[in-house]
DNA sequence: TATGAATGAGATTTCATTCAT
DNA sequence: CATGAATGAAATCTCATTCAT
């Protein structure tokens, strides 16, 4: 209750960082503009993060962190698999195309060959829990025979692409024109295109 | 006859500046490196281009160009849409994972905010066509009595996002130990999991 | 009292910018060279001045400013206008022969086609203003019956113009071999043979 | 007569290096402009020219010859020098202000220090020339007892002071707004004042 | 802790000049 | 003679980073 301001400070910087980055990606910023952007002058920065590239990770980390799934129910239970996928797509679909979190996998995509690190942290931490997660509940589904039986995991390839697209879209293609798209439709319609390959086809 | 030097010139600067810009992105890449790559002085770069953004901009536009499926038969006539689909999203994921083309993708995606024009370029040439020719199949699939009806818009997502996350997947994620995965093989798996879900029931 | 050092930079800057722009011209100038002059690294002249060009017409600014005759009597009472006249030449030519003035012309006119915001100011602040005090100075001639009626305009320019050439002779052709004069005498000389032919004939 | 077209070649790059280096000073002129102008290559201006320098400074000598007054009587006879002297003043102003000439004495003035040769060979030819002339009229009114004995070298230079300053006027304040003046109509009132000056008072 | 001032190490871009054809 | 193509050598400007206060 009492957190002393220190926290605050570091807070402030990381909001501002992702502003500036957001908008200007990695190379196009400078810490000048953070500064600014955080009321600090660029030397107050580096007393908080000792290099550009060390703000950068501390600020994608965080939103990363952010954008994970809380929670997930440790047992499925009688839950069907086809509404628990249908929640989850809905759920991250939500989460990534949300204005503070759409350029994550820009910037990911974009300067992940410059930044392995990050590109390692986000692909083990985003990655490869989402995957793990779609997974326990594709065989959750098969076990329960609401799902035929497919390869899992590219079956997760297929769900989290479309994912991605949408933030995808959202970031690059409308701002230069594109129809805008409602992200919870998409979702949507993503889930059912998906699902009605996973479900058997006795099913209905 | 005796002429087939000078249009060369152009075409191994952009060759160069194909492998510089991959490997260390717009910001990373020197002139300098280009210039040395393609083995020529950095002032004879700006006498056919007249700035690195310039000189970006043709690259990535040629590199379009070179993965655009040049012909898409006008007519499909009898062939089942189940076909036509497996072989576009082979055809088109094994084209956007080739190691000269799958930095495409990353590179519409990281830089995209700071050159709209590319986006631009990249959403009405690549994604606007594309789309236009799976919504095709799609019809012609719902023609034939094979598809369900659905939103051909919505299923284009879902298809296309398989075919993205593929490259984005062997560029961004398989460099920083993410297990290999064969561009043929996910194709097959993401054609199987799309077409399921737009096969009508009774075909069974 | 403690803060006199910081607007010293600025001016050191100025004062080593006015050296080298002197000796080498507006193209010939490096600001490695000006940085040098100053003390500072090229950097910090950035700091102060966002441009060369804003550099230089920072310091012609100064110069001009400078060189304008601070305080001309309100009113010339009943100072004959011979007299005031023979000051005022007096006064111009010294200032502007003095070494570090002298180029100020030079580079007004060498330059002047290259900043017309340069020309301007200098014609609006040095031109003008001396022209309208030429012409001041004149019409109390007039008035008094000292001087016979001429166009006090083209007469100023006469006036002016002899001044002018004296800078431009020291500046421009004293280096390369003239016979040097002396400022003093030259604007006896020059006061001389205007005065008489301003004066009425009666005057003897 | 059947002069062949070698001489027209180097005449036009003359042509086309005046306009070039007017509109732009000389730092500001590029070979390649010149090139275009003169309607060759660059690589034929080095057969003609060896340098930028050399081909400035053939320019400017071109120029500088032109402009010279090409006769003056060898003997005044019974001319009165006042008519004399109001010729030469028209001849000057008219010729250093035409449009193809106005530029000399700026570049001359403007780049003199970075051309001293240049500026050697102004003075020497135009200057020093054009004061021999005007300090024989002066004598030749002297004699006459039409002008009042006065230090004929200083009476130069009022003459040539307000000669010079119309040229600058018009090249360099009439761009940026100053009001424009009429050439003849100067020069007649600064022969007039400069007349004055010199004519015995006793004449009337 | 905070900052204003400073800088080293480039980066892009330009241009006079050359040379093979 | 003429030229298209090439280049070496700068010059301006930028920016992450440091340091005295």
């Amino acid at each position: 209750m009492a957190r002393p301001t220190v926290p605050t400070r570091r807070a402030d910087i990381l909001l501002a960082a992702r502003d500036v980055f957001n908008a200007r990606g990695f190379a196009g910023t400078r810490m000048d503009d953070v500064a600014r952007a955080a009321g600090l002058s660029k030397a107050a920065l580096y007393l908080q993060f000792s290099s550009k590239q060390a703000l950068f990770e501390a600020m994608v980390g965080e939103l990363i962190e952010a954008m994970l799934p809380r929670a997930i129910p440790a047992d499925f239970g009688a839950t069907p698999a086809a509404v628990i996928l249908r929640n989850f797509i809905q759920f991250m679909s939500l989460r990534i195309t949300a204005p503070d979190m759409a350029f994550v996998p820009r910037v990911i995509i974009g300067e992940g060959a410059n930044f392995p690190e990050l590109a390692r942290f986000y692909h083990s931490h985003v990655i490869t829990r989402g995957m793990t997660i779609v997974e326990r509940i594709v065989r959750h589904g098969m076990e329960r025979g609401e799902f035929c039986s497919a390869d899992p995991i590219q079956a997760c390839r297929t769900i989290i692409g479309g994912v991605l697209l949408g933030a995808i879209w959202k970031n690059t293609f409308e701002p230069v024109g594109a129809e805008p798209i409602d992200a919870a439709a998409m979702a949507a319609a993503h889930a059912d295109a998906v699902l009605f390959g996973l479900m058997t086809r006795s099913a209905s």
